[in-house]
DNA sequence: CTCCAGTAGTTGCATGATGAAACCATGTTG
DNA sequence: CAACATGGTTTCATCATGCAACTACTGGAG
Protein backbone atom coordinates (compact mmCIF):
# COMPACT_ATOMS: atom_id res chain seq x y z
CA UNK A 1 0.00 0.00 0.00
CA UNK A 2 1.29 3.33 -0.91
CA UNK A 3 -1.13 5.64 0.32
CA UNK A 4 -0.30 9.23 0.77
CA UNK A 5 1.60 9.51 4.58
CA UNK A 6 -1.24 10.43 7.20
CA UNK A 7 -0.43 12.18 10.40
CA UNK A 8 -3.16 10.80 12.19
CA UNK A 9 -0.87 9.31 15.40
CA UNK A 10 1.86 12.08 15.18
CA UNK A 11 2.55 14.12 18.36
CA UNK A 12 3.09 17.07 17.05
CA UNK A 13 0.49 18.93 16.98
CA UNK A 14 1.57 20.74 13.81
CA UNK A 15 1.00 17.81 11.79
CA UNK A 16 -1.99 16.82 13.51
CA UNK A 17 -3.49 20.57 12.07
CA UNK A 18 -2.08 19.48 8.92
CA UNK A 19 -4.03 16.24 9.21
CA UNK A 20 -7.36 17.86 9.03
CA UNK A 21 -6.45 21.19 7.08
CA UNK A 22 -3.49 20.69 5.06
CA UNK A 23 -5.38 19.23 1.68
CA UNK A 24 -5.10 21.44 -1.30
CA UNK A 25 -8.60 22.87 -0.82
CA UNK A 26 -9.56 22.42 3.04
CA UNK A 27 -8.51 26.00 3.77
CA UNK A 28 -9.93 28.00 1.91
CA UNK A 29 -13.33 26.36 1.44
CA UNK A 30 -12.85 27.29 5.16
CA UNK A 31 -12.20 30.97 4.30
CA UNK A 32 -15.36 31.13 2.07
CA UNK A 33 -17.36 29.77 4.88
CA UNK A 34 -16.17 32.65 7.32
CA UNK A 35 -17.22 34.71 4.96
CA UNK A 36 -20.35 33.46 4.91
CA UNK A 37 -20.68 30.70 2.35
CA UNK A 38 -22.78 28.07 3.24
CA UNK A 39 -23.98 25.75 0.31
CA UNK A 40 -22.38 23.76 -2.07
CA UNK A 41 -23.09 25.41 -5.21
CA UNK A 42 -22.01 28.73 -3.44
CA UNK A 43 -18.54 27.12 -2.76
CA UNK A 44 -18.31 25.29 -5.90
CA UNK A 45 -18.77 28.43 -8.25
CA UNK A 46 -16.81 31.26 -5.66
CA UNK A 47 -13.88 28.62 -5.74
CA UNK A 48 -13.84 26.99 -8.85
CA UNK A 49 -13.10 24.02 -8.11
CA UNK A 50 -14.24 20.37 -9.05
CA UNK A 51 -17.38 19.19 -7.82
CA UNK A 52 -16.25 15.79 -6.81
CA UNK A 53 -13.34 17.28 -4.28
CA UNK A 54 -15.79 19.53 -3.00
CA UNK A 55 -17.79 16.95 -2.02
CA UNK A 56 -14.94 14.58 -0.47
CA UNK A 57 -13.36 18.11 1.01
CA UNK A 58 -16.52 19.11 2.58
CA UNK A 59 -17.01 15.50 4.03
CA UNK A 60 -13.60 15.41 5.28
CA UNK A 61 -14.36 18.77 6.95
CA UNK A 62 -17.54 17.25 8.70
CA UNK A 63 -15.81 14.11 9.70
CA UNK A 64 -12.88 16.28 11.47
CA UNK A 65 -15.99 18.46 13.24
CA UNK A 66 -15.00 21.73 11.51
CA UNK A 67 -17.75 21.69 9.46
CA UNK A 68 -21.36 20.46 10.01
CA UNK A 69 -24.34 20.08 7.93
CA UNK A 70 -28.04 21.67 8.93
CA UNK A 71 -31.11 21.10 7.50
CA UNK A 72 -32.33 24.61 5.74
CA UNK A 73 -32.32 27.79 6.34
CA UNK A 74 -33.64 29.70 3.21
CA UNK A 75 -36.92 27.90 2.86
CA UNK A 76 -35.65 25.27 0.12
CA UNK A 77 -35.44 20.91 1.22
CA UNK A 78 -31.08 21.06 0.83
CA UNK A 79 -28.69 21.51 3.33
CA UNK A 80 -26.14 23.51 4.04
CA UNK A 81 -22.37 23.33 5.47
CA UNK A 82 -21.71 25.63 8.95
CA UNK A 83 -18.90 26.05 10.97
CA UNK A 84 -18.40 24.28 14.10
CA UNK A 85 -16.43 26.39 17.03
CA UNK A 86 -13.55 24.53 16.08
CA UNK A 87 -13.90 25.54 12.51
CA UNK A 88 -13.82 28.85 13.35
CA UNK A 89 -10.92 28.65 15.37
CA UNK A 90 -8.83 28.34 12.34
CA UNK A 91 -9.29 32.59 12.16
CA UNK A 92 -6.13 32.79 13.55
CA UNK A 93 -4.19 30.46 11.18
CA UNK A 94 -5.91 32.12 8.06
CA UNK A 95 -4.81 35.84 9.55
CA UNK A 96 -1.39 34.01 9.85
CA UNK A 97 -1.46 33.24 6.02
CA UNK A 98 -2.75 36.31 5.03
CA UNK A 99 -0.37 38.30 6.63
CA UNK A 100 2.54 35.75 5.42
CA UNK A 101 1.82 36.86 2.11
CA UNK A 102 1.44 40.32 2.58
CA UNK A 103 4.74 40.92 4.36
CA UNK A 104 6.78 38.63 1.71
CA UNK A 105 4.90 38.38 -1.20
CA UNK A 106 6.73 38.81 -4.43
CA UNK A 107 4.25 40.68 -5.60
CA UNK A 108 2.07 42.52 -3.01
CA UNK A 109 0.43 44.50 -5.79
CA UNK A 110 -1.50 41.53 -6.90
CA UNK A 111 -2.89 40.99 -3.47
CA UNK A 112 -6.51 42.68 -3.72
CA UNK A 113 -8.19 43.18 -0.27
CA UNK A 114 -6.71 43.93 3.50
CA UNK A 115 -7.88 42.72 6.45
CA UNK A 116 -9.26 45.39 8.33
CA UNK A 117 -10.55 46.89 11.99
CA UNK A 118 -14.61 46.96 11.05
CA UNK A 119 -14.89 49.88 13.46
CA UNK A 120 -11.56 52.14 12.06
CA UNK A 121 -11.30 50.66 8.40
CA UNK A 122 -7.95 50.33 9.39
CA UNK A 123 -5.26 47.15 8.97
CA UNK A 124 -5.19 45.05 11.79
CA UNK A 125 -1.97 44.53 13.56
CA UNK A 126 0.11 41.86 12.64
CA UNK A 127 0.05 38.63 15.22
CA UNK A 128 2.07 38.69 18.24
CA UNK A 129 3.34 35.98 20.25
CA UNK A 130 3.44 36.92 23.62
CA UNK A 131 4.53 35.72 27.35
CA UNK A 132 2.00 34.73 30.11
CA UNK A 133 3.08 38.49 31.17
CA UNK A 134 2.75 39.14 28.07
CA UNK A 135 5.78 40.07 27.21
CA UNK A 136 6.24 40.31 23.46
CA UNK A 137 8.41 37.15 22.36
CA UNK A 138 10.62 35.94 18.87
CA UNK A 139 10.57 32.63 17.78
CA UNK A 140 14.26 32.11 19.34
CA UNK A 141 12.51 33.43 23.13
CA UNK A 142 10.67 29.97 22.83
CA UNK A 143 11.50 26.74 22.99
CA UNK A 144 9.18 23.02 23.40
CA UNK A 145 8.95 21.53 26.40
CA UNK A 146 7.29 17.77 26.60
CA UNK A 147 3.98 17.97 28.05
CA UNK A 148 3.33 17.63 31.71
CA UNK A 149 1.76 13.89 32.20
CA UNK A 150 -1.96 14.86 33.00
CA UNK A 151 -1.80 12.88 37.16
CA UNK A 152 -3.22 9.59 36.72
CA UNK A 153 -3.59 9.85 40.51
CA UNK A 154 -6.35 10.14 42.88
CA UNK B 1 -3.92 18.63 -19.71
CA UNK B 2 -5.29 18.06 -15.84
CA UNK B 3 -2.82 18.93 -13.36
CA UNK B 4 -3.40 20.41 -9.86
CA UNK B 5 -4.66 23.65 -10.30
CA UNK B 6 -2.40 26.70 -8.75
CA UNK B 7 -3.24 29.53 -6.62
CA UNK B 8 -0.39 31.39 -8.50
CA UNK B 9 -2.39 33.93 -9.87
CA UNK B 10 -4.91 34.26 -7.65
CA UNK B 11 -5.46 37.91 -5.89
CA UNK B 12 -6.15 36.10 -2.58
CA UNK B 13 -3.23 36.46 -0.06
CA UNK B 14 -4.41 33.46 1.53
CA UNK B 15 -4.51 31.28 -1.78
CA UNK B 16 -1.12 32.73 -2.78
CA UNK B 17 0.63 31.36 0.63
CA UNK B 18 -0.99 28.15 0.24
CA UNK B 19 0.57 27.85 -3.64
CA UNK B 20 3.78 27.92 -1.62
CA UNK B 21 3.25 26.38 1.73
CA UNK B 22 0.45 24.29 0.91
CA UNK B 23 1.90 21.02 0.13
CA UNK B 24 1.49 18.40 2.46
CA UNK B 25 4.80 17.98 3.47
CA UNK B 26 6.24 21.94 3.42
CA UNK B 27 5.26 23.34 6.37
CA UNK B 28 6.52 20.10 8.17
CA UNK B 29 9.95 21.04 6.53
CA UNK B 30 9.97 24.38 7.94
CA UNK B 31 9.21 22.85 11.27
CA UNK B 32 11.95 21.15 11.13
CA UNK B 33 14.18 24.18 9.90
CA UNK B 34 13.72 26.12 12.29
CA UNK B 35 14.21 23.88 14.88
CA UNK B 36 17.86 23.97 13.42
CA UNK B 37 17.68 21.17 11.09
CA UNK B 38 19.74 22.04 7.93
CA UNK B 39 21.13 18.62 6.28
CA UNK B 40 19.05 16.65 3.25
CA UNK B 41 19.45 13.23 5.83
CA UNK B 42 18.80 15.05 8.56
CA UNK B 43 15.25 16.11 7.35
CA UNK B 44 14.89 12.86 5.55
CA UNK B 45 15.39 10.67 8.90
CA UNK B 46 13.29 13.28 11.28
CA UNK B 47 10.33 13.51 8.81
CA UNK B 48 10.37 10.35 7.89
CA UNK B 49 9.65 11.40 3.98
CA UNK B 50 10.21 9.60 0.88
CA UNK B 51 13.97 11.08 -0.57
CA UNK B 52 12.53 12.14 -3.76
CA UNK B 53 10.02 14.20 -2.33
CA UNK B 54 12.20 15.66 -0.16
CA UNK B 55 14.35 17.07 -2.64
CA UNK B 56 11.24 17.91 -4.75
CA UNK B 57 10.01 20.28 -1.83
CA UNK B 58 13.07 21.71 -0.32
CA UNK B 59 13.84 22.90 -4.45
CA UNK B 60 9.74 24.45 -4.12
CA UNK B 61 11.16 26.01 -1.10
CA UNK B 62 14.08 27.27 -2.46
CA UNK B 63 12.12 27.99 -5.33
CA UNK B 64 10.03 30.42 -3.18
CA UNK B 65 12.86 31.95 -1.61
CA UNK B 66 12.14 30.42 1.95
CA UNK B 67 15.02 28.25 2.24
CA UNK B 68 18.30 28.94 0.45
CA UNK B 69 21.23 26.69 0.21
CA UNK B 70 24.59 27.19 1.63
CA UNK B 71 27.83 25.75 0.70
CA UNK B 72 29.04 24.18 3.55
CA UNK B 73 29.29 24.98 7.25
CA UNK B 74 30.38 21.86 9.19
CA UNK B 75 33.63 21.26 6.64
CA UNK B 76 31.81 18.66 4.62
CA UNK B 77 31.83 20.01 1.04
CA UNK B 78 27.80 19.11 1.08
CA UNK B 79 25.18 21.99 0.85
CA UNK B 80 22.79 22.86 3.26
CA UNK B 81 19.21 24.47 3.55
CA UNK B 82 18.75 27.79 5.51
CA UNK B 83 15.59 29.25 6.23
CA UNK B 84 15.89 32.71 4.27
CA UNK B 85 13.62 36.35 6.66
CA UNK B 86 10.67 34.66 4.38
CA UNK B 87 10.88 31.46 6.04
CA UNK B 88 11.42 32.51 9.05
CA UNK B 89 8.20 34.93 9.04
CA UNK B 90 6.52 31.72 8.46
CA UNK B 91 6.47 30.73 12.75
CA UNK B 92 3.24 33.00 13.44
CA UNK B 93 1.70 30.35 10.99
CA UNK B 94 3.07 27.43 12.53
CA UNK B 95 2.38 28.66 16.05
CA UNK B 96 -1.66 29.17 15.25
CA UNK B 97 -1.57 25.75 13.78
CA UNK B 98 -0.25 24.27 16.67
CA UNK B 99 -2.68 26.61 18.98
CA UNK B 100 -5.12 25.77 17.01
CA UNK B 101 -4.22 21.37 18.01
CA UNK B 102 -3.91 22.16 21.49
CA UNK B 103 -7.32 23.74 21.85
CA UNK B 104 -9.60 21.52 19.48
CA UNK B 105 -7.85 18.29 18.70
CA UNK B 106 -10.18 15.42 19.84
CA UNK B 107 -7.28 13.31 21.55
CA UNK B 108 -5.09 16.30 23.13
CA UNK B 109 -3.29 13.77 25.58
CA UNK B 110 -1.16 12.43 22.44
CA UNK B 111 0.48 15.71 21.81
CA UNK B 112 4.17 15.68 23.08
CA UNK B 113 5.29 18.73 23.37
CA UNK B 114 4.15 22.33 24.36
CA UNK B 115 5.33 25.97 22.90
CA UNK B 116 7.10 27.69 25.81
CA UNK B 117 8.72 30.80 26.74
CA UNK B 118 12.19 30.06 27.36
CA UNK B 119 12.54 32.45 29.99
CA UNK B 120 10.03 31.40 32.34
CA UNK B 121 9.21 27.97 30.93
CA UNK B 122 5.51 28.82 30.95
CA UNK B 123 3.16 28.20 27.60
CA UNK B 124 2.98 31.47 25.44
CA UNK B 125 0.14 33.05 25.17
CA UNK B 126 -2.57 32.46 22.41
CA UNK B 127 -2.43 34.68 19.55
CA UNK B 128 -4.34 37.40 19.56
CA UNK B 129 -5.96 39.91 16.71
CA UNK B 130 -5.72 43.46 17.22
CA UNK B 131 -6.35 46.59 15.39
CA UNK B 132 -4.06 49.42 15.61
CA UNK B 133 -4.77 51.25 18.78
CA UNK B 134 -4.79 47.84 20.47
CA UNK B 135 -8.05 46.68 21.09
CA UNK B 136 -8.71 42.49 21.09
CA UNK B 137 -10.41 41.93 17.86
CA UNK B 138 -12.75 38.89 17.51
CA UNK B 139 -13.26 37.82 13.98
CA UNK B 140 -16.76 39.44 13.69
CA UNK B 141 -14.37 42.55 14.29
CA UNK B 142 -12.84 42.47 11.04
CA UNK B 143 -13.99 42.61 7.53
CA UNK B 144 -12.20 42.95 4.10
CA UNK B 145 -11.45 46.34 1.91
CA UNK B 146 -10.18 46.48 -1.52
CA UNK B 147 -6.34 47.18 -1.39
CA UNK B 148 -5.87 51.00 -2.37
CA UNK B 149 -4.12 50.85 -5.59
CA UNK B 150 -0.77 52.31 -5.09
CA UNK B 151 -0.76 56.08 -6.57
CA UNK B 152 1.12 56.15 -9.97
CA UNK B 153 0.84 59.88 -10.57
CA UNK B 154 3.71 61.95 -10.06
C1' DC C 1 -49.68 15.81 -13.72
C1' DT C 2 -45.88 16.55 -17.01
C1' DC C 3 -42.04 18.92 -18.59
C1' DC C 4 -38.16 21.63 -17.74
C1' DA C 5 -34.51 23.91 -15.22
C1' DG C 6 -31.57 24.22 -11.16
C1' DT C 7 -29.18 22.12 -7.09
C1' DA C 8 -26.42 18.66 -5.15
C1' DG C 9 -24.10 15.44 -5.57
C1' DT C 10 -21.72 10.51 -7.62
C1' DT C 11 -19.22 7.93 -11.09
C1' DG C 12 -15.60 7.14 -14.76
C1' DC C 13 -11.62 8.09 -16.70
C1' DA C 14 -7.17 10.62 -17.64
C1' DT C 15 -3.28 12.64 -15.58
C1' DG C 16 -0.39 14.66 -12.00
C1' DA C 17 1.48 13.84 -7.26
C1' DT C 18 3.27 10.74 -3.91
C1' DG C 19 5.79 6.80 -1.87
C1' DA C 20 9.14 2.90 -1.69
C1' DA C 21 13.09 1.12 -3.38
C1' DA C 22 16.77 0.88 -6.57
C1' DC C 23 20.23 3.33 -8.76
C1' DC C 24 23.87 6.81 -9.26
C1' DA C 25 27.31 10.65 -8.57
C1' DT C 26 30.26 12.66 -5.58
C1' DG C 27 33.02 13.14 -1.57
C1' DT C 28 35.27 10.97 2.26
C1' DT C 29 37.84 7.35 4.63
C1' DG C 30 41.10 3.75 5.02
C1' DC D 1 42.33 2.73 -5.25
C1' DA D 2 38.48 0.22 -2.58
C1' DA D 3 34.74 0.74 0.54
C1' DC D 4 31.42 3.57 2.45
C1' DA D 5 28.41 7.69 3.49
C1' DT D 6 25.90 11.66 1.69
C1' DG D 7 22.76 13.57 -1.32
C1' DG D 8 20.32 13.08 -4.47
C1' DT D 9 17.65 11.10 -9.34
C1' DT D 10 15.13 7.45 -11.69
C1' DT D 11 11.68 3.90 -11.97
C1' DC D 12 7.46 2.17 -11.19
C1' DA D 13 3.10 1.32 -8.61
C1' DT D 14 -0.53 3.61 -6.30
C1' DC D 15 -3.15 7.63 -4.62
C1' DA D 16 -5.18 12.20 -5.30
C1' DT D 17 -6.96 15.56 -8.32
C1' DG D 18 -9.49 17.42 -12.19
C1' DC D 19 -12.89 17.37 -15.80
C1' DA D 20 -16.97 15.77 -17.84
C1' DA D 21 -20.96 13.13 -17.85
C1' DC D 22 -24.58 11.17 -15.32
C1' DT D 23 -28.13 10.59 -11.59
C1' DA D 24 -31.42 12.04 -7.93
C1' DC D 25 -34.17 15.29 -6.13
C1' DT D 26 -36.58 19.94 -5.88
C1' DG D 27 -39.39 23.46 -7.43
C1' DG D 28 -41.94 25.98 -10.76
C1' DA D 29 -44.48 26.70 -15.42
C1' DG D 30 -47.94 25.11 -18.31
Amino acid sequence: MVKRTSFEGDSCPIARSLEALGDWWSLLIIREALFGVRRFGEFQSKLGMAKNILSARLRSLVDHGILETAPASDGSAYQEYLLTPKGRGTFPILVALRQWSEAFDDHPEEIATILVDRAKGRPVKKLEMRAEDGRLLSPADTTLKPRPARRRSA
